[in-house]
DNA sequence: CGACGTGAAATCCTATAGGATCTATGAAAT
DNA sequence: ATTTCATAGATCCTATAGGATTTCACGTCG
């Protein structure tokens, strides 16, 4: 018997040209190269990604429960249309129903948490001041208005990914896979809201003070603060994204009168 | 501008090959015809079902994320493993924080709510009679075992369809198509569950009172009842099935001493 | 007797081709 | 001018073929 390692084998880049495939779409899709409703032609991406359609057609299927596009059959896939008001509250709804759950699974808080939770914090505070000085940066003269926005679209996507790191840390503490899932499913929709966000970010303040606002829930003895912190937070959220836009500004094209 | 229907061309019969491969690959998961572990052949099952593995490769896509399949990648789909102990314990409490919400949000109900679980109950208790029936033959003189053994499955088999009906009749009215989602996605792992029970369905009684007693907290003034019956409900669900297995009770071939 | 290497069969994976369906453009008729 | 119809192009959908990888059986060696 010698030392031979048990399978240090790891499935370390274990993966088949559909996946690569996938993350190269799910990237197409969250930069909004595409507009919703437009087509996703199969063809087309397969020529463009230089394979053939059949892996397309596979990240496509995965896709589509995702919820990013939606399919018609012998049509073809289409992006998914913007969110309307009464899918957002349902969203938000949603979000509430797991992510508190998850938030009380993992109450009490143990080092792990509360130093994991400390580290995406620092994350998140720094893509805050990034957002912010973008923000004045498009405020002033734009010299070229072009970058300007690429930079500030780009700090916008590095604060919601840090944003989401926070939310995650606790989920992986909750020791509930299902609701790990589940929120990860959401995620994707939650995407298409932020998307659709016409206007920055104007919100970093709040958000981030209700995030301190759970650690400090979770730093505390009451086993009911930290799950009533993050209900609160998800309620502003909804909110502050609610009462922002009075409509879903998609075209207005349905009248009858 | 005329009164031409407003695309009144319901899209009715609208399926790809996709599709009812999809639900042909079901059939034959949720029959139990492959055991948990065993390969699931892409181009076997194109063969036996006369069509291409490129429908049947989507299927299985699909089919992946429901979680009834696990995919390897180069090295196929294979039947995904019976649920552990502390999976099931994970899948109830998924179970409880979704349908307990949804519950909630159904509160209170409207009179369509109340018939239809009426209605839905009444079906439930007459599959729970042919349960019983099934399980006394069972018991009795068996002079054809095999026979004896189908008709068995196939009532509990509606026995649990018309339990599932009860519970989607709330979910229907929650008005939440992202809570919706989820318990269907959840769904698919209660069959899992299901699937793995060696004996018998021995909780009718209990748990057609449990829904009995959710049809009445739903009819009393009280809001807070129904999501406490469904709570209570869910939970005697898992009780009872985390009693019976002391551990699921697969085949125990991995020895090593 | 067990471990290891080799070969063939099976399987997965990707690419290419052709039939079926949908979309769009343009002409003809009312 | 508007509607209708027909044709052409594009796209989706399915089938078939071949390369790459895995799996399994068999024979060999320690």
């Amino acid at each position: 018997m010698n030392a031979q390692p048990p399978i240090p084998r790891a499935d370390i880049e274990r993966r088949g040209l559909r996946d690569l495939v996938y993350e190269h779409i799910l990237e197409i899709l969250l930069t909004g190269e595409i507009s919703p409703g437009e087509r996703v032609s199969i063809d087309g991406l397969a020529r463009r990604l230089n394979v053939s359609p059949t892996p397309v057609r596979e990240a496509l299927v995965d896709l589509e429960r995702t919820g990013l596009v939606v399919r018609e059959a012998l049509r073809g896939y289409r992006v998914s249309p913007p969110l309307e008001r009464g899918q957002l509250q349902e969203l938000f709804i949603a979000r509430e129903t797991v992510e508190t759950a998850a938030t009380r699974l993992a109450t009490p808080a143990d080092d792990k948490l509360l130093s994991a939770l400390a580290a995406a914090h620092a994350e998140h505070e720094k893509a805050g001041d990034r957002v912010r000085e973008t923000a004045e940066q498009g405020d002033e003269a734009t010299e070229r208005p072009e970058e300007a926005r690429r930079v500030r679209v780009s700090a916008a996507q590095e604060y919601f990914a840090r944003d989401r790191d926070f939310h995650d840390r606790i989920l992986e503490h909750c020791g509930n896979r299902y609701l790990v899932t589940m929120s990860q499913d959401l995620g994707a929709q939650v995407h298409r809201l932020r998307q659709a966000l016409p206007h920055g970010i104007t919100d970093v303040n709040e958000a981030l003070a209700e995030h301190r606002a759970i650690i400090e829930a979770f730093a505390s003895p009451d086993p009911t603060a930290p799950e009533a912190a993050m209900r609160h937070h998800i309620r502003m959220v909804a909110h502050r994204a609610l009462v922002e836009d009075p409509q879903t500004p998609t075209q207005e094209n349905h009248e009858d009168p």
